[in-house]
DNA sequence: ATTACTAGGAATCGAGTAG
DNA sequence: TCTACTCGATTCCTAGTAA
């Protein structure tokens, strides 16, 4: 594979590469036996074409070759290329009607929150007004994987989905961020929850502004093995 | 380097990969033994950091291990995004001053292009004069690696510098499309040359309608080794 | 000069297993 | 259970060299 995509470096910029064995060898950090062995390993797979010239060798990368080659790429690519910044939102803290801790505390909500993310939230959610630049900002959770609770019946009324972002907040306290898919808040509220009460544990009061961070990778420490 | 690159494909949703290092073994397609090795060796360079949790290990991969990938990444990306598409050109052969035999003919020129283009050029260029979509498509020729050939002086007069593109005319003869950068013709005229003569080769005359095919890469079939 | 075979040493892997 | 050690088996690399 690492001999494939050295070979493809030396494809780059004419789509073939020539040269003898000991410099190709050379170019690719190994022995003339090795490169020679690569070559003769590689054509066997049907990964590389051969051709002799009186003064080297031309050697390209056939289809199957590059196929190989993008396959790498592309798994290399969904690594490099996902959301690397983390997104701060910042809002005035204010109390709520205590329908947060009502939802929170409904089992269907509580078993999800526990197994994907990792904690048991205190009953209680803290809800944040952000400011202008905040409400921007919230836009930007779209683009980072969320971790869906699912919506669920406790047979006398329905529970919607709501989507979590793993948050710190003050820097101090991991928790989520909710975002209910059908809220009763405007755009303008975030809602979070803790493992511990936020509130006490910060030592906030209304009217304060509360700093929250959204990593971009918000899914759970479980294992994906 | 593969186990990185693996590793980075458990990482690539949420920036993390969760797991025993048996489960992680089964994902990489190696014994837990080999993947609790990798995961020593790529955290003693530095690429990955290792935490440990309950239910397994999170392991993230570290800016210097970003860095490696990227670089991976971006050497597959000047393979594989190299121009694929080959470039036609079609144009209608005039007769011109002869001042083209003149050119390949001094000795500077001619040693190049027996050395980078690989033939001793018959001592003539083939003028074909473009057609509005050829000359459109002239422009495209940039995106092309052109083969250099360099200017200089014969003690009485100077001559300038040539760009040439490997070319196959009327799909049969492998020749060369000369490009001067400072050209007496202007930008609708393409000057071709061959090892042999291709009116006579081809039995063209004037007014007729030549194609030329130029493959993306135009290099010489000489070692880079 | 090449390319590529052989042989032996070096690196790597995984089964077994300790902590 | 887990991680990571030892150690024999295997793979891989290179020096020497044939063609």
């Amino acid at each position: 594979m690492m001999a494939l995509v050295k070979l493809a470096d030396l494809c780059a910029k004419t789509g073939e590469a020539h040269g003898t064995t000991r410099g190709l060898a050379k170019l690719m950090g190994v022995s003339q036996q090795t490169a020679s062995r690569y070559l003769i390993e590689l054509e066997g797979l049907g990964l590389i074409s051969r051709s002799r010239a009186p003064e080297g060798e031309r050697i390209g990368i056939t289809e199957e070759g590059s196929k190989e080659l993008a396959a790498l790429y592309a798994s290399l690519r969904d690594f490099l290329e996902r959301p690397k910044a983390e997104l701060v939102l910042e809002g005035r803290l204010f109390t709520g009607l205590g329908e947060g801790a009502y939802y929170i505390s409904q089992g269907g909500y509580r078993r999800q929150f526990v197994e994907r993310l990792g904690f048991d939230p205190y009953p209680g959610t803290m809800n944040l007004r952000l400011d202008g630049r905040g409400r921007a900002r919230r836009m930007l959770l779209d683009r980072i994987d969320p971790i869906m609770i699912e919506g669920f019946s406790d047979g006398s009324r329905g529970f919607g989905p709501v989507k979590c972002y793993r948050a710190i907040v003050e820097d101090r306290i991991e928790g989520a961020v909710l975002v209910a898919m059908r809220s009763h808040y405007g755009d303008d509220v975030i809602e979070v929850i803790a493992p511990i009460g936020l509130r006490e544990a910060l030592g906030l009061r209304d009217g304060q502004t509360v700093r929250i961070r959204v990593p971009p990778a918000s899914n759970p420490p479980r294992p994906s093995a």
